[in-house]
DNA sequence: TACTCAAGTAAACGACGTAAACTGAATACA
DNA sequence: TGTATTCAGTTTACGTCGTTTACTTGAGTA
């Protein structure tokens, strides 16, 4: 009964559109957060529903129940899936990054002109990625799924960390290569002291928890300026953040030791 | 037959759990907006439906239509009252702050302190309402409810719009009392500079554009602290994000000329 | 050839927002 | 005083959703 359905198709793909898979292959989780994803980024959040991506493969929703204990599992999976592409994105701006004009000067001129080229070109990217990708940067950095306090951990947590050693690479790089004065150990309260050390020791660094601090802090500040812009509560004093968003990289800048915009 | 109904209970409220309204008077906005924040704050978000709040009254749900165009139209205005609450909630933070400690040396030091302490006092509360009520921080100062883009203007913005002006008017406070360098006119985007003006005209003082700039700046690195937190966004790297977020003071009292924490 | 099992389907449950039609009481007007 | 209108809902219904249960089907295997 369920191939003659499939076959009453007066000839070909017949009404239903043509996008139905192949009835004769099992799908796969890529297939599945795939669709899911294609319905995020054309409708939105609330089009994310195991009904809508069943119908867009051709099976019905609890079909799915085979491959995700629950909806939420499985918009944690596409959580997951964005995180990494957006890692890798913005690692890949970093490397295309290019100082915007030769440096003259000292040799250590031209290295702090391209490291400063590079933080530019990061903090750039995730707030380019964040306004074309407005539904997708709801859901990774917006209020989160569950509850606003269970504390879980699983594969979206997982690449989320994996995003953070991203921006955290790019760091060690400005440090290694063009060390900036961090507050000193002592001076930081110890119960963040304590924190600090852990995280840094879970990124198996061996830099100064003064410098992990830092690194938070900039953290903090580009959140900030981006989710802040994405969701729309700049409005109420200003259309277009985007000045706004180049002196904060310019803070930015000055927190690990560089200038922004260079002196020309 | 429906006053039937509300006799029939055996004596007394009866088995509904006594919580219905008197049905010979008419519900009111208000009414209909306390019982979604009563759902809101007890079950979160999602628990705030139609039928629920209509359930909660005694009633049903298209009822509420004679009140409200729609469930979003609702929870805008329970936005709205939410946005009035807080505002009033910090500005009452801000009168009764105190310095911590009395102060010795010349009477502007006096001052200083004065308003360090209110700034200090507006912020914290601002993150201690937030960490209490992280369903209502969620509705007004995260994602959107309608879409990402529309640039919508109802009494929720209205009402933003006046709990930015509690924070504005300690700015003003803090700029007339003890003035602090902000950025040159001339040295800002001709766009952004702008776009400042018109705010500022709005807003209806005479402050320097430059002033207005530092306002939206303090209040972006606000945000990002108290969204990142309450967001549950720095859970990867931090347990307890407090002590970052006393460094954070510490940062926004420097762009207004002040000092925290202050000498002893 | 019969058995097992993965990968679904079909039907149903209780929620949800919303629309349309209807009802009973209060009110306005002749 | 009687009648028309309006208010404040209710009833019923539609289509959506996540999820559960029971059933089917085809492929691989003992």
């Amino acid at each position: 009964m369920t191939q003659a359905a499939e076959v009453s198709g007066i000839a070909g793909p017949g009404g239903t559109g043509g996008s139905r898979r192949d009835r004769l292959r099992a799908a796969t989780i890529e297939e599945i957060i795939a669709t899911a994803r294609r319905l995020l980024v054309a409708s939105g959040p609330e089009a994310v529903s195991l009904r809508a991506i069943a119908r867009e493969m051709g099976m019905t929703a609890p079909g799915l129940y085979r491959y995700f204990g629950s909806h939420e599992d499985l918009i944690r999976h596409v959580i997951a899936e964005i995180f990494t592409e957006l890692g890798a994105d913005i690692h890949q701006a970093i490397g295309a990054a290019v100082p915007p004009h030769p440096v003259s000067g000292e040799p250590s001129d031209a290295v702090r002109a391209k490291l400063t080229a590079k933080m530019v070109a990061a903090c750039r990217e995730f707030r380019r990625w964040a306004l074309n990708h407005k539904a997708e940067f709801a859901l990774l950095f917006g209020v989160p799924l569950p509850g606003l306090d269970e504390a879980r951990h699983d594969i979206a947590d997982e690449c989320a960390l994996a995003f953070a050693g991203t921006f955290f690479t790019l760091f060690l790089e400005l440090w290694s290569k063009a060390p900036f004065p961090v507050p000193e150990a002592a001076d930081i309260d110890p119960g963040l002291a304590g924190q600090l050390t852990r995280y840094r020791d879970a990124l198996g660094t061996d830099i100064p928890v003064g410098a992990v601090l830092t690194f938070l802090r900039c953290w903090t500040v580009l959140y900030g300026a981006v989710a802040m812009e994405v969701f729309g509560h700049m409005r109420f004093a200003l259309e277009d953040p985007a000045p706004m968003f180049e002196l904060m990289l310019g803070d930015l800048a000055s927190m690990v030791g560089l200038r922004y915009p260079p002196r020309p």
